[in-house]
DNA sequence: TGAGTTGTTCCGCATTGCGGAACATAATTT
DNA sequence: AAATTATGTTCCGCAATGCGGAACAACTCA
């Protein structure tokens, strides 16, 4: 498609796998006409996607014909997630640390220009916005995304600052600039914090864990009738500055 | 490869999900080479395909130049997560019969001859064996394998036994027995049970789910010490058929 | 019934991805 | 240091593979 593509670079799985990512939060299950339209490809391909991928059990056909994702797309996450031994030593403080707060408390890596999550205390019947191993947020105005673009080295920063200008466009500037007041109070206090930037009524601090690999922050939110931001920065943030340093390598 | 090769099937997309798929729990990073032999392909084309995943961000590369699989697998499955309905309303009432029981209680479905645990609640420090959503446990000799094959319409049940006995070969006589023992004591009783036939010090009962779609069912699952199988039918299974009824649709 | 969906299948073409082999690069051995 | 084994990457010509327009089929709604 791009004229110097690559001799190395394989279109039809790049296709397949555009297919099962055409599912996002909320779909139920999608028809071919719907996959060609959100992939942009003729519905004869996606017809043979959606039929090997069947095949390998990564779609099922409901009754109407449409598909969904399968429960085998779930393993290979799995597999992802069972190669991060941080993951598994930060669960028991995590879960410590939520029910003393009575805050959700999250781990996530960074995707691009989004964290996902790897794990995550809920507090509990917290309802509303999804906080699940999987699920993603944000980098820009977030607390975790904002703690783990700090972890990066400049260089990086630089590529990702390219990849959200590109994403924001013309709102860039101003999200840049909060971005620019977190790094410096980053600079200030070691944590990171977002204040109702992403929804409007959760609060949320957030730390890097220095020396992880995938680079990991942890995060902690709650709605934002329960605390003020300076209780946050002076209850919350040192606990999670402690437990993040506790899972430091 | 095959001479009856169907036209519709592509080859790239399934090898590359095989590349992914190669990843078992507790594998760290794999190079081309291992790769290449788990799926039975060249060097060349795993390279290509590794090549190809790196690029979309479904693998990375560590120092040491192997691959492993990176968070963008689990947000693939993040959404085969969120069409499940049922999963999101068990999630509570699971909680609470862990909770009050002490045991771990888990939802799964059926892949193959396997289980997908969709949804867990594991009672405090229980370590030992993976309890993670997107783990698989056998189907003919655990409790919620059980359950979900009584679930089957008989032509289902045929198709899955086909394959069960291809797995297990020579022991698939004795595997069977059991298996049908449990399903005598199933239409008795409403519940299956396991003690200690998948790992040795676990006892757990398990319910399908009726309506469920796709079907599900639930689990209750302890170490041996603790209960006696006849505290277990007594005590336990009545609380876990009593959520699954309440889960019916 | 006819016009709108949808998903599936056909089929010839050329693109795409194949895979052996040659090429690097690194880590161990002799 | 040369030799050996292991790795991952790249080349390149060939043909099989997967492409995608178009025809077909099945199903729904006026």
């Amino acid at each position: 498609m791009n004229e110097d593509q690559d001799r190395l670079f394989v279109t039809a799985l790049a296709r397949g796998l555009d297919v099962l990512a055409a599912y996002q939060a909320g779909d139920r299950a999608l028809g071919n006409t719907e996959l060609a339209q959100r992939c942009g490809l003729p519905k004869s391909t996606v017809s043979r996607l959606t039929y090997t991928l069947c095949k390998l059990g990564y779609l099922s056909q409901d009754e109407s014909g449409k598909y969904r994702p399968a429960p085998a797309v779930l393993t290979l996450g799995f597999a992802a997630l069972s190669g991060l031994d941080l993951r598994e030593r930060a669960r028991e403080p995590m879960r410590r640390l939520s029910e003393e707060t009575g805050l959700s408390v999250t781990l996530g890596v960074r995707q691009g220009t989004r964290v996902v999550y790897v794990e995550t205390c809920r507090a509990l019947t917290r309802v509303g916005i999804r906080l699940e191993v999987g699920s993603t947020v944000p980098l820009a105005t977030t607390a975790i995304g904002r703690a783990l673009y700090m972890a990066l080295a400049p260089a990086e920063q630089q590529e990702v600052v390219c990849l959200l200008a590109d994403e924001y466009g013309a709102r860039w500037p101003e999200v840049a600039a909060r971005l620019q007041v977190a790094q410096t109070t980053y600079g200030e206090t070691g944590f990171c914090a977002s204040y109702g930037e992403f929804e409007p009524d959760i609060h949320a601090v957030a730390v890097p864990i220095a020396g992880s690999a995938p680079a990991m922050a942890i995060n902690c939110s709650g709605p934002a009738y329960r605390l003020t931001p300076a209780r946050w920065a002076e209850e919350i943030a040192p606990q999670v500055v402690k437990l993040a340093a506790q899972l430091a390598v």
